[in-house]
DNA sequence: GTGAAAGCGCTAACAA
DNA sequence: TTGTTAGCGCTTTCAC
């Protein structure tokens, strides 16, 4: 690898010359400009980055950290902001870890004597203390899919009470009236603003939501399943599941299919988050759907204009994203009783 | 954050000392260890890793370069790599890139420009030019998942011809003759060698794949539609379809269920991947599953052992893993005449 | 407009 | 065993 000294050497002119040729900082004469050209392209120089980064004390590469667990969820946001802070001239280290404090924080101090720019975190939740880790790290950081505890820090996030207000609608609207619902984990704020959405909103269609038809599972698939068995054992009654995210939808799909019931002729199912899965199974799942490139591209700006910051530009710190509804095979309408009278 | 020089002054000795204490180079006094300790305590100092990057040309960075198209079935991939990367003290870099070998070449170069210590590239296309790329690259590179065409370089592939023989074997074992098959795109030699020992062990078993019989897809669920469409539209008979990926084996479920015919009562359907999906479909998906997590620790560990080798040691630079079985509810043997007799 | 020189934080050869 | 010094590749004062 040829350095600065190389091509100042085959261009006859001393190294900060060549520097300030490649930064554009200073006019250079256009002779010069033309000798250092030249002898770029015969020693194929391209500037290292380590030692610009050690200069500069900005090495153009941020951190994403994923959590472990919930990698299948997240795979999109993954790739989506690998490609956005490509576009932006950044590089991307990933780290996958453990929804555990201590790990996020040795993670934390891992990266920064990497010295990388700043970190995007995807945490949902409620444990990781973002905030004081932030204060620590003299870096920025954003945070994406975080529920709205009382943190003070920069985020991206899903209107999530909205995701519950939108099902409630939809299931009102095609006459459902026995519900029943698969929450995630209620330590985490995500779950509890879903819920409270849904909650909320079947009230003011006068539908309580009794606490037996709630089921409270881990985000997995399994959790579909057992929420299913654990309904039918109760003799609960039910048209509708709504399981918060994708996976616990599906397996509760699945479960009622192997019940004997039909999705969505006897049940209809809703989830959330319109994975790369839902449109393949059958019937296609009706979920409801975050704006995942549009979010990635948020967090990634947010966190470069954190970097960068342009003089007399304010930051808004808080993003909320809205959830959209996307109608496939799993819902039917409950017949209404004029209806069955034709 | 606080550097060798303030550790130094803290503690009253030079900074080669720290340095070496840190790196345990060199015996250091008992004492001298001690105050460096304590003043590492104090300043909070942590080796910053460019400043030895830059120093040892050695960033402890490796990267990961992962085709866009494909990111689907390359998640799991991605985070095993991820993890198995920091177990052993690197980070990653993560990049997607398209099927293009200028596109590749460019982020190569990239990467070179971060001094990263190697790069692990998951490639099957055979458009990408791996040899000519990593003579220009001075430094590691390790491939995954590539068929096998004739370049000399560090790969942990998966035995594809296996594949194929794995799945005629079986289905000659469950007594199907009328069989269909979607392979990938034929220009790519995983695909190639996956329908060759398809082909050649249906042979063995005196059963002929007619070409009418083999569908090119793109390994996409829609290349899985458009071959049931296409099987049907040509009054091809047919129990039992094998998709050379999952994705395509599911667009094949889901579309022979839309024709009315059951899977498997009607038609078994056999994919490949193992893919997250495939247990939770309905019936399960029997596929192939390759042995990701070992495939991905070989890949890093191969990595590792060309950037820091130890003397002695012969490295072997073609590590071929066995695909195995996955009986799930997709496949079901056709009953022979015999057995129809009962 | 350009060059010389110092320094970012670290390691390693050379002395002592 | 420890300190001094040079230098990794780059940017940026400060002269001229």
């Amino acid at each position: 690898m040829a350095s600065m000294k190389d091509v100042a050497k085959q261009a006859g002119v001393s190294i900060s010359t060549v520097s300030r040729y490649i930064n554009g900082t200073v006019y250079v004469e256009p002779e010069t400009k033309r000798k250092i050209e030249k002898a770029i392209e015969e020693t194929r120089f391209q500037p290292n980055y380590i030692a610009q980064g050690l200069r500069n004390k900005k090495t153009q590469i941020i951190g994403l950290v994923v959590p472990e667990s919930l990698s299948a969820s997240f795979t999109d946001f993954v790739r989506y902001i690998a490609l956005i802070t490509e576009q932006n001239g950044y590089e991307l280290i990933i780290r996958y870890v453990k929804d555990d404090p201590e790990v996020e924080k040795a993670v934390m101090l891992k990266l920064l004597r990497y010295q990388i720019d700043g970190i995007i975190f995807i945490r949902v939740s409620d444990k990781s203390q973002v905030e004081e880790l932030a204060k620590k790290f003299d870096r920025p950081i954003v945070c994406m899919m975080r529920g709205n505890i009382n943190e003070k820090i920069p985020s991206v996030v899903l209107n999530n009470y909205k995701v519950g207000e939108i099902v409630a609608n939809l299931l009102v609207r095609f006459h459902h009236t026995k519900i029943v619902c698969i929450t995630g984990n209620q330590n985490v704020a995500v779950s509890r603003e879903r819920l409270s959405g849904f909650i909320d909103n079947l009230a003011k269609n006068d539908i309580v939501l009794p606490k037996e038809n709630i089921f409270e599972g881990h985000f997995t698939y399994e959790s579909g399943i057992d929420a299913i068995d654990y309904f039918i054992s109760q003799n609960i009654d039910f048209t509708a599941v709504w399981g918060s995210n994708d996976l616990m939808a599906i397996g509760a799909m699945n479960r009622l299919q192997q019940y004997n019931l039909s999705v969505p002729k006897d049940v209809s199912v809703v989830g959330v988050d319109n994975t790369a899965i839902a449109h393949m199974l059958n019937p296609p799942l009706t979920t409801i759907a975050q704006p995942i490139e549009e979010m990635c591209k948020a967090a990634v700006e947010l966190l470069l204009s954190l970097i960068n910051p342009i003089q007399g530009t304010t930051i808004v710190d808080r993003i909320v994203f809205e959830p959209s509804i996307v109608l496939r095979g799993t819902l039917l309408p409950i017949k209404t009783n004029e209806e069955m009278m034709i």
